[in-house]
DNA sequence: CGTCAATACTAAATCGATTAAGTGAGCTGC
DNA sequence: GCAGCTCACTTAATCGATTTAGTATTGACG
């Protein structure tokens, strides 16, 4: 066997630098305490060697773990915007030196004791995901993607996407294309932000004396419930938009609707609250709103930074971001 | 500010029970030194104290980092089959106590020098993707998720799924059904599985005489391409049957079809090598390949684990293992 | 009775970094 | 000329668990 790699450590650097394991560490921190002479040999040399500090160590001294937990909500794989989000939170962790980790939805028992890490990241907390309570007992800084559905839940921070502007900007324009009776299908399951979009939808029915034509659509059963709704809302004849709250569940809006003899962008206007290449590509183009998940997983991620790093300081109350959305209009709502 | 909770130590345990660390950590670890008396009160008295080991602690004593670090393809967001391997990866590895992180692709300089893990799972390594020789240059134990396409990068073991067979069953539907120009389109990225798939329908075809058609189309453009690729296909009018590698790459070549007359099940069969719930419920319904990415993820993890546990042990080749697909025939291959 | 061995423990070193406390040299100011 | 101070460093404690080496007690046996 090839003789077992071990990494330099600090007690090397020093040893080579003819310095103390301290003046080594000061030196490497940028703290004072060393001459300046002294400083750049040891740098020089750390480089020299190849010298990379053990973050476990790190992390013991510390006692911390540099690990944040992200979780996501459960059957959701279908859905691109969770994994991009997830990228985003883990391209910031990485700046910052942080291990990101992604807690199992399974194996009930073990989170309910303890979880290994600093923070936890929860995307879309789900108002019936038992999970979340649980993982809210843990006593960790926590910070959401979108709004604890439940305000009782309180959390260190939370990144909210501006959803109510980019509702009311796709009615606008169902409107402006000539849409007087438009519908929107939202999740069964209560997140902030479908929430929000539903409140944004009846607020702006009951401004124009319309009646609000919602269905819901679970998760776990998206196609089949989404192609259930659909048809409740194209067989009574009336409806003449619809608004469905993701890039997959649009597709199959778009494919009853072909199927019932609807023509997409003329005598049915449709659009997504979630953007995905996909839609862009359709034909018609399906109008969508970019959420641009990548950005708000980094958001999420600097904000927990943000309540990490200022664990001692003086209690400030929770904090919230909004982020803007864009709409990005395409064939199906209109040329 | 409320008093920072501070987690048990062994020490707290070893004092309680009027013994040494040592002692404590034997009747912990369930290792012979302790009489069984002090066992059990050692035991009883981590339970009622909610004792739980710090893996800080436990990984710098046994210099590991207790992280798995998993590498995805890039651009495949849209691809719930990575979302779901990486969830198998997770709930395996949660079960012996390891965390798992995702390596992210943007900041290449920090991955060339070094990558807090013990091992790495690469999952569909790619001929192209740059990124996956410098990982292998970290000298940690690698098993990939299918095979390395590069013969000569050695890896400490590869899970792969049986593409071959599945391929042949579904050209062999193909042809029961009717089709005698069947083609596939297939990923511009040369990865394993698609490469495995290539090949096992070009024998296909040569062993009937038949002339293969081929499309490629690539995964960050994998809607503008397969649409194009699909166009050609069709567009000559012989090609009967259309086998895509993505789930969501044949509901492109479904669109395009529909849009050019085709009716498909009747004069059209397409099936997908990727299944996923939308496929079930497309109307008309869309045979694919099940390749249960959850049970693969976990097998990854395993086989990752073993390659961990007995890295001391002899030098054994590298390990395989072939996993069984199951192809779930629907409506798109005739009734 | 003395020797040897086994049992059940304790003391201390270890993993690699950070950091509080301590030391000696050199300088200032009175 | 010396108290007092700063600077540049070193020593040693620390984080929490594991593990090696060592010690005291017991029992067996010739």
């Amino acid at each position: 066997m090839a003789p077992k790699f071990r990494p330099v450590t600090l007690k090397q650097v020093a040893e080579s630098a003819r310095v103390s394991r301290a003046a080594a560490s000061f030196a490497l921190s940028g703290r004072p305490g060393v001459s300046e002479d002294t400083r750049n040999r040891v740098l020089k040399i750390a480089a020299e060697l190849g010298y990379s500090p053990n973050q476990t160590a790190q992390n013991l001294r510390s006692s911390r773990t540099g690990i944040v937990a992200v979780y996501l909500p459960e059957n959701v794989s279908a859905l691109g915007y969770y994994m991009e989000a997830t990228f985003g939170i883990i391209d910031a962790a990485e700046l910052s030196g942080r291990t990101v980790t992604l807690v199992p939805h399974t194996n009930g028992a073990p989170h309910a004791t303890r979880l290994n890490a600093d923070g936890l990241i929860i995307i879309d907390p789900t108002l019936e995901d038992p999970h979340v309570d649980k993982l809210l007992g843990l006593g960790l800084p926590v910070v959401t993607g979108e709004e604890m559905p439940d305000p009782n839940h309180r959390v260190s921070g939370a990144v909210i996407a501006d959803h109510a502007s980019s509702t009311r900007a796709i009615l606008d324009r169902f409107a402006a294309a000539g849409s007087r009776a438009p519908a929107i299908i939202t999740t069964k399951e209560r997140m902030s932000w479908s929430m929000s979009i539903e409140r944004c939808y009846r607020d702006w029915c009951a401004e124009r004396g319309l009646d609000a034509r919602i269905e819901v659509s679970a998760m776990d059963l998206i196609v089949e419930d989404t192609r259930r709704a659909t048809r409740k809302l194209l067989d009574d004849g009336t409806t003449d938009a619809i608004l469905a709250l993701t890039d997959g569940s649009v597709l199959t809006v778009a494919g009853y609707a072909a199927e019932s003899g609807r023509r997409i962008g003329k005598d049915l206007f449709i659009a997504a609250a979630v953007d995905s290449p996909v839609l862009g590509y359709m034909n018609p183009s399906v109008t969508a709103v970019d959420l641009n998940p990548r950005d708000f997983g980094q958001r999420c991620m600097n904000m927990l930074e943000r309540v990490l790093d200022s664990e001692q300081a003086e209690v400030q109350g929770p904090l919230t971001e909004l982020v803007p959305t864009r709409v990005v209009f395409r064939d199906s709502t209109g040329a």
